[in-house]
DNA sequence: AACACGGTTGACCATCTAGTCAAGATTGTT
DNA sequence: AACAATCTTGACTAGATGGTCAACCGTGTT
């Protein structure tokens, strides 16, 4: 009976919830090729066959872990629109982007070794839903210039100063710590390597 | 005759500069376990079995093309030290972090996985050289502070704010690309961009 | 011309890995 | 309890890959 299926969802659910997020961390550390099939199994604690039950290649399930990720970052894109202020919405944008990053760093890795490679699976995102999404931030940008309440620059390269620096402490994160004496930021160097991007990029970008 | 290793010399330099070529475009493109020997082969022209003549195994060569990348970047780091004012000394280290962005993209790709994947061969670079490399340059920047030359931050995130930007044009070149409708930027874009980063981070930093 | 040494290479091997499969265990329903 | 749909899993296979090796080639020296 179809009935069955439905009843055993929550087993579904549960199970392809730990494998993407054992893929995810696998896929983080080791790229696309380095991961193995086993290393998630065993991350994930079930037995290897159990994976492709669940999703039928490597590569499917790399995708749905990507797309997982892209879902988080254009969730957090919707910070940009919560206020018509540049001060303010930059301030909310980075803060975001930079909880991500400390949220979620095997994503934002997963995301850069995929583009690194030349986006081989998921180059379709970009070209629609990334295009598309930042041609329009693009144009917020270009309003505030108008408006005259930030200086005049091109807004492309203010976007790709803003994701490379938040996600600069995701993806170098063990470059970071390495450089931190071993230990991993503390709360209070969170706060201020947030301030203090926001801080450098704002006066950067406000009118004299 | 020892002379004759000598004599033959060339062609060892020939062939391993070619070998490393190939290594840091493959290895970029594919990672460390992504990349194969017969990949970096083909892309050098030479049977695979010539490689191991040349590089004991896989991860040697490896280790020998991330050594070379680190010289390159050391190299550029003396920029930061061309200047006593800021300003120039900035300006300076910037553009051509910039220009090793755009000279040398598979290079940048290869450190920046190798550092994803917690830097599992070359730690020993990082907790050396790099440390006191960064203890160094904090130093200058906490002097340009002491001196009121520019704003009161913490020397360590400005690093990582221009080490962010920069290699975000070789790490994330295939997304920049792909933004830009798919064409490589130009000459005059590269000059922008470099711009637009300096100025930013400049005005950024400059006292009030 | 004969030699010696470094360089070249195809064939080979042991190991690893994505994916398969069929038998068995669970679970919810009747 | 009997069942059917779903889930679980150890054992297996085909193919890929790092590394080896022994025979062979080229070149400068005597």
């Amino acid at each position: 009976m179809l009935i069955l299926k439905a009843a055993k969802a929550h087993i579904r659910a549960e199970n392809e919830r730990l494998i993407l997020e054992a893929g995810e961390r696998i896929f983080a550390q080791h790229g696309f090729r380095g991961a193995t099939m086993q290393m998630i199994a065993d991350q994930a604690g079930l037995p290897k066959a159990n994976l492709h039950y669940y999703f039928d290649s490597k590569e499917k399930l790399y995708r749905c872990v990507v797309e997982k990720i892209f879902e988080i970052w254009l969730q957090a894109a919707s910070s940009f629109e919560n206020s018509d202020e540049p001060k303010e919405a930059l301030k909310l944008y980075i803060y975001e982007k930079m909880q991500i990053s400390r949220r979620h760093p095997y994503g934002s890795k997963v995301w850069a070794n995929e583009v690194m490679q030349g986006a081989p699976i998921i180059q379709d995102f970009l070209e629609t839903q990334l295009r598309s999404w930042t041609d329009g931030r693009i144009e917020s940008i270009q309003a505030w210039i108008a408006a005259g309440k930030i200086r005049s620059v091109e807004p492309r390269w203010v976007m790709y100063m803003i994701w490379a620096t938040t996600q600069h402490y995701a993806d170098f994160g063990h470059q970071i710590e390495t450089l931190n004496a071993d230990v991993p930021l503390s709360e209070a160097q969170w706060e201020a390597a947030s301030e203090t991007v926001f801080e450098v990029i704002w006066n950067g970008l406000a009118p004299k």
